[in-house]
DNA sequence: TATTGTTATACTCTATAACTATA
DNA sequence: TATAGTTATAGAGTATAACAATA
């Protein structure tokens, strides 16, 4: 696909300089399509076995871990979706049965959202799937690694976070 | 949030080993997080600077790449979208006068999609700017770190590469 | 007035499957 | 018969903004 053995040499060093200035888009680009190749699988796999998407394990997720349940604002912090979506989520889960609204006395603006006791049994089961999976399709890469990853990937993220925030608040 | 200081030791073991058998999950919760973070940003930004969707991005940086266009079926692999929706996707990129298909002699059946001049420029400009947005979110992470991440994430691709494949046509 | 959610809207993406034309 | 694309359909997600109820 490259060109002729004479110019091989150079075409490496060329190649290096230009991939060296370039580090930061190839990585996201490496991240994306692996992501993406992921999580189309997940969501084939959700939506077959257990009729759910991506978002809605999203907000089962952060639901099975607050027992007390969460106000959808906070649900819609957690998990990255605007209020207004949010609630069309919780509509749908509402009306599988997963999830109940409530409105605690005090201040009648607020929504809760918790997991029913169907909700967290079925959340369970879907947990359980959705790590094997992980653990499998990810198998031949080593723990060592895999540790070395989620550390890096966390610096990322903390990066992007602090130059989203900062550009949002304009800093000094 | 967590229990009295008697347990604690007892509760960080536990909670250790509990981490250390779901490696994989946590590194994908946490590249899933990272990824839909930047993606929308990302996304804002495509579509208030340049009118683009991700998916168009993409579909125009690889007929870019490919000066001659690509066949459909190709772009619909590349792309990981259904050949389906491909056809979509390159009927708003051709309404709006950024490519253009066409069907070469010999095989009447074969769509090929090319850059016009227009989607040339457009796209180069779009991806000067895309570099940079990402060379600013992650300006902070380090360029050793970014080799690392590099080669560590092409390590999760190939490994759930091989297995969705192996599955696929059902291995030794 | 500010906050919490809801409603409304318009688009795009995604998945699946049936279909047409060509080979 | 197999292949390359297209069409059709249905459902969700996404972003934005206007709105109602409550504080």
């Amino acid at each position: 696909m490259h060109a002729g053995n004479e110019a091989v040499d150079l075409e490496f060093i060329v190649q290096d300089v230009k991939e060296g200035e370039k580090l930061e888009l190839r990585l996201w680009l490496r991240m994306l399509s692996t992501t993406k190749l992921v999580s189309q699988e997940i969501r084939r796999r959700l939506r077959s076995e257990f009729g759910a998407t991506l978002p809605q394990f999203d907000i089962l997720a952060q639901l099975y871990r607050e027992r007390d349940g969460l106000r959808l604002g906070e649900l819609s912090k957690r998990t990255m979706v605007t209020n207004g979506n949010v609630t069309g989520l919780v509509e749908r889960l509402e009306a599988d049965g997963l999830i109940v609204r409530e409105t605690p006395d005090g201040d009648r603006r607020v929504t809760v959202a918790k997991l029913t006791p169907r909700g967290q049994e079925h959340f369970s089961a879907m947990a359980a799937a959705h790590e094997s999976w992980l653990r499998d399709l990810m198998t031949d890469v080593d723990a060592k690694a895999i540790r070395l990853l989620l550390s890096n990937v966390s610096d990322i993220k903390k990066s992007v976070t602090r130059h989203l925030t900062e550009g949002a608040t304009e800093p000094n």
